[in-house]
DNA sequence: TCTGGGGTCCTATAGCCT
DNA sequence: TCTGAGGCTATAGGACCC
């Protein structure tokens, strides 16, 4: 049996923000793109806890944020630019503390799939060896969080379960700093009373198509059976639904993923269809993924190009190269071709994207 | 209210080959 | 020669996650 840890730092970005500059603490605190006196296009990536109780929500257009709590002069809400630059170095000292945790004592022993960081905010421990039971990993997990407010003045919210997909459930129930265990035989009743949204998987879409069914929680969910769920959603995701709703979930933790895709993108902030300025702006997004895949020491076979029109609809194209690529040049040319039959719409651009794939790794 | 940017994975379709 | 099944690859779109 495995007992498996997931750790979700708190209101990552808005808290990152605060330990910089300690005025900001107890405000509330957007931080999204750009958002220009409430006009910008950008969305709200994270928001302190005091924004929340403003209706804030991340992922929230930025100017309907700013309608409900404005910044200066108008009102009290502060906004702040995305800084990676920060949020970086702090994201990996604190799970370079989390993964001691996971890790053995002592040296020799193999500590692979013990530790996966599942985004720059997140990340899951394998403790079963570490761990005779639940109560011992709930001590490992107080710890835990203790190490990480001393050390980088950050809380973080921790669930405790028999796998991943329980434990990422577990995290999200009790938040902020949250600690919540859920053993083995706790799983059917923890979930059944949960929103069915709660799975891994189910975004709003899947949400709406089960409501139209009659199914809101994960414990109705339960009673369909699997062939009615493949029917309804396909083979891999039914199957999936089927055994997630019981809480079953047998995925290892990955080390470290491979690549599979580099791609840069950008929204204009007026729409265009002047060509000069997306032949332009392509040039630069090639440049910078051609260099970003080259750095991590990777050609590529597949050049996509991303349209998306002032109305939202969206388009890519796609084209394999003869011979794998490592340099910028001879993708842009593709890429300005596939462009090409876009310009001839009437209607203008929002955003173009640039994106190689087929990865393989060079020798060198 | 008007929707970012970085990705992953899945599905459908079409063409090609055996 | 025709027909079909099945596999593989390329392509387009969409749902989802952080």
């Amino acid at each position: 049996m495995r007992i498996i840890l997931h750790i979700d730092l708190d209101a990552f970005y808005a808290s990152c923000e605060e330990r910089e500059r300690p005025e900001l603490k107890g405000k509330p605190l957007v931080i999204g793109a750009d958002p220009k006196a409430g006009k910008g296009r950008g969305v709200v990536s994270t928001c302190s806890y005091p924004a929340r109780k403003f209706g804030i929500r991340s992922g929230m257009p930025i100017s309907r944020a700013w309608n409900l709590c404005p910044g200066p002069p108008q009102g009290p809400c502060i906004y702040l630019p995305v800084n990676f630059d920060l949020y970086i170095p702090v994201s990996q000292a604190v799970f370079a503390i989390a993964r001691k945790y996971a890790y053995h004592p002592e040296p020799q022993a193999s500590n692979s799939g013990l530790f996966e960081q599942a985004g720059i905010d997140e990340a899951f421990l394998d403790v079963s060896r570490r761990c005779k039971n639940f109560a011992q990993a709930e001590e490992l997990a107080k710890n835990l969080k203790d190490e990480i407010k001393q050390k980088e003045r950050l809380t973080c919210s921790v669930g405790i379960g028999p796998n991943k997909l329980i434990a990422k459930i577990a995290s999200d129930f009790r938040k902020p700093d949250g600690l919540t265990v859920v053993k083995s035989e706790q799983v059917a009743s923890f979930l059944s009373p949960l929103s069915a949204r709660k799975l891994i998987g189910v975004g709003p879409k899947t949400e709406a198509f089960l409501k139209e069914k009659g199914i809101e929680k994960i414990g109705q969910l339960r009673k369909i059976p699997k062939f009615v769920l493949i029917e309804w959603l396909g083979k891999s995701f039914g199957a999936y639904l089927y055994e997630a709703s019981r809480g079953v979930d047998d995925s290892p933790l990955v080390e470290k993923w491979e690549p599979k895709s580099f791609g840069r993108e950008w929204t204009f902030e007026k729409d265009t269809k002047e060509k000069a300025l997306l032949h332009s702006t392509l040039e630069n997004l090639a440049e910078d993924v051609a260099e970003a895949a080259r750095t991590e020491g990777f050609s590529w076979k597949t050049v996509t190009l991303k349209v998306r029109y002032a109305d939202f609809e969206t388009h890519t194209s796609q084209k394999s190269l003869t011979e794998p690529a490592q340099d910028g040049e001879t993708s842009l040319e593709i890429a300005k071709a596939l462009l090409r039959p876009y310009l001839e719409s009437p209607k203008k651009i929002r955003l173009i994207g640039f994106r190689v794939s087929g990865l393989a790794r060079r020798s060198r």
